[in-house]
DNA sequence: CCCTGATTCGC
DNA sequence: GCGAATCAGG
């Protein structure tokens, strides 16, 4: 398998999206997880939260006795790369924007690539695109803030690709690449590209502080559950 | 053990 | 450029 642009562009939707490198070269296919974490270090994209790092560099050697052979050959100690990385702030979370004066603030203006995004890649590879890439309506002030959320299979339609239009929800339904992976179709609210229903799921109203709980990641269509 | 991402290096 | 092998932490 070849890197063609759709393959990228789907590496790179799904790892912005916080899906894990197993789950992008699941989902693409005849790739492995390697080869998906090279590539995306060769994209330049990298980082996010990962589980192996924050370390700092330790004298402590190992001695892979019963390991078979080394391929390495670690005569000479190897610089690492990572000491030219500009100096990154904290992984931004899912949604956090500043301002929280009480005052109200669009979801859909992300400019940035921080943020989720509401995105779901079909089989073929080609991608959906979610409220920050293409309407900007901010119909009336929404009352607080609105926070990106995690859709969950409830309603049983059968809306496909082919039936997507801006009159119809575009609410993902499943995993993409799967043959139920649907849309849900309904009728969309007026400015928004979901429909009523999923626009209370999509954008939800920011409780008070304190009683808020983190706002889950994954926009493009949950986590694998296989 | 499993998982994760990071890195190296032969191809 | 690609990705298996490897490393390293949870």
């Amino acid at each position: 398998m070849s890197w063609t642009d759709e393959r990228i562009a789907t590496l790179k939707k799904m790892w912005e999206g916080g899906a894990t490198a197993s789950q992008i070269a699941d989902e693409l296919g005849g790739v492995s997880r390697n080869a998906v974490i090279g590539k995306a270090h060769r994209l330049g994209l990298k980082s996010r939260p990962s589980p192996v790092k924050a370390n700092e560099p330790k004298k402590a050697d190992k001695a892979p006795a019963a390991k078979a052979a080394p391929k390495k050959a670690p005569a000479a100690p190897r610089p690492a790369a990572k000491a030219a990385d500009a100096p990154k702030p904290a992984p931004a979370p899912r949604a956090a924007p500043a301002g929280q004066g009480g005052n109200a603030s669009q979801p859909l203006p992300h400019t940035g690539t921080d943020l989720p995004k509401i995105v779901s890649v079909g089989p073929g590879g080609f991608l959906r695109q979610g409220p920050g890439d293409q309407q900007a309506p901010i119909p009336p002030a929404p009352p607080r803030r609105l926070v990106p959320a995690k859709p969950s299979p409830e309603i049983a339609d059968k809306t496909s690709l082919l039936d997507l239009s801006d009159k119809v929800c575009r609410w993902p339904m499943g995993h993409p690449g799967e043959p139920d992976f649907h849309f849900c179709g309904e009728p969309v609210n007026p400015g928004f590209p979901y429909c009523v229903e999923h626009c209370g799921r999509a954008y939800q109203a920011q409780l008070p502080r304190g009683a808020r709980r983190p706002p889950p990641p994954l926009p493009f269509g949950g986590p694998r559950v296989r």
